[in-house]
DNA sequence: AAGCGACGCAACCGCTGTGAT
DNA sequence: CATCACAGCGGTTGCGTCGCT
């Protein structure tokens, strides 16, 4: 037996509220709260909704506490972080936030902030090219899903594949910059999902390694690096690039920035002390921080996390 | 000015969790 | 323990608005 649906919905009025209905329902809970029964409300208050109708509406726009109009660059980043750790509980996220409702959370995430954190939807003809393993001197656009199925049947094997290549932007602004050393080879990871700290094998450690060579073995993600060479990550509509090698103007535990108008370069030192998860939250705030102003490059920055787990679960030679 | 697509947001739908019986 | 009713939640839809052609 299925249940009993909530209300009579040939009897109720449906689409958007009037201001009446608005001003009839507030007065109603401002003198007799909500008893404990929506369901039975609008019978009481003389509405003709349903009783989750008027839940709704109350809780999502009449709520007297509730806060209308733009968020905050501060509340972009809470609500980014809590979706990182907590995915859409919009009701969680939105309970940390003063004033807003899931409903609220929930809508700016998918109209405004998924972009802004995920950047642009991803070419049909990058996924045509996503199992691509050649060298070239074009840049490999490999597709942001495909490491998901890299991951899960090949023990993140992506050890025989060298995708070397050269980064457009990477000739342009290259060693007088003091970003990239263009002679270097290129590599180009696919960008993985986002992984959570639970699901690292901390037991893994890479093995020592000299510049130009990282390598990785065994499943799962590699916490701590311990190569001494720094390098470089660049990202450009979704894609990540990575170029290896000796640029000692980089700092081996920071990262810098440099940022352009199809994409940024990102600096970073291998021998990172910390867990990759820390790393990776110094990578995401530190990129956050240097790029903040710029809608575009920002955007990448989330592609740029997974993408930092790519380049960790995979072997690289050259 | 009209048509059209993209966008933003309010509202709805249906499933799940929970407490009462 | 099983069943029921309701609240709560997340996904989805529908519609108004805006901007571009």
């Amino acid at each position: 037996m299925g249940r009993a649906p909530c209300c009579d919905k040939a009897n109720v009025k449906r689409g958007p509220w009037s201001p009446e209905e608005d001003a009839t329902l507030i007065n109603y809970l401002e003198k007799n709260g909500t008893g404990g029964n929506w369901i039975s409300l609008p019978q009481k208050a003389g509405l003709k909704r349903c009783g989750k109708s008027c839940r709704l509406r109350w809780l999502n726009y009449l709520r007297p506490d509730i806060k209308h109009g733009g968020f905050t660059e501060e509340e972009d980043k809470i609500i980014f972080s809590l979706y990182k750790s907590l995915g859409s509980r919009w009701s969680v996220i939105a309970s940390k936030l003063q004033g807003r409702t899931d409903n609220d959370v929930k809508n700016y995430w998918n109209t405004k902030l998924k972009k802004k954190f995920f950047g642009k939807p991803i070419h049909q003809s990058a996924i045509n090219n996503s199992n691509m393993a050649t060298t070239s001197n074009s840049t490999q656009h490999i597709q942001l899903s495909s490491l998901s199925d890299h991951v899960n049947n090949s023990s993140y094997g992506l050890s025989n594949q060298n995708y070397s290549s050269t980064l457009p932007f990477a000739q342009v602004h290259g060693q007088d910059e003091g970003i990239v050393k263009t002679e270097q080879p290129i590599h180009h990871f696919p960008l993985p999902r986002l992984m959570e700290p639970s699901e690292f094998d901390y037991n893994i450690v890479s093995s020592s390694a000299t510049s130009h060579q990282q390598e990785v073995s065994g499943s799962g993600v590699v916490p701590l690096l311990t190569t001494s060479s720094t390098s470089s990550i660049g990202f450009s509509d979704n894609y990540m690039s990575y170029s290896g090698g000796n640029n000692n103007d980089l700092s081996a535990t920071t990262t810098t920035v440099e940022s352009y108008d199809d994409g940024f370069l990102m600096g970073f030192g291998l021998n990172y002390p910390y867990s990759s998860y820390d790393f990776l939250q110094d990578f995401s705030s530190n990129f956050h921080e240097k790029t903040s102003e710029e809608e575009v490059v920002a955007s990448n920055s989330t592609n740029g996390n997974s993408a930092f787990y790519a380049s960790f679960t995979s072997s690289v030679t050259n």
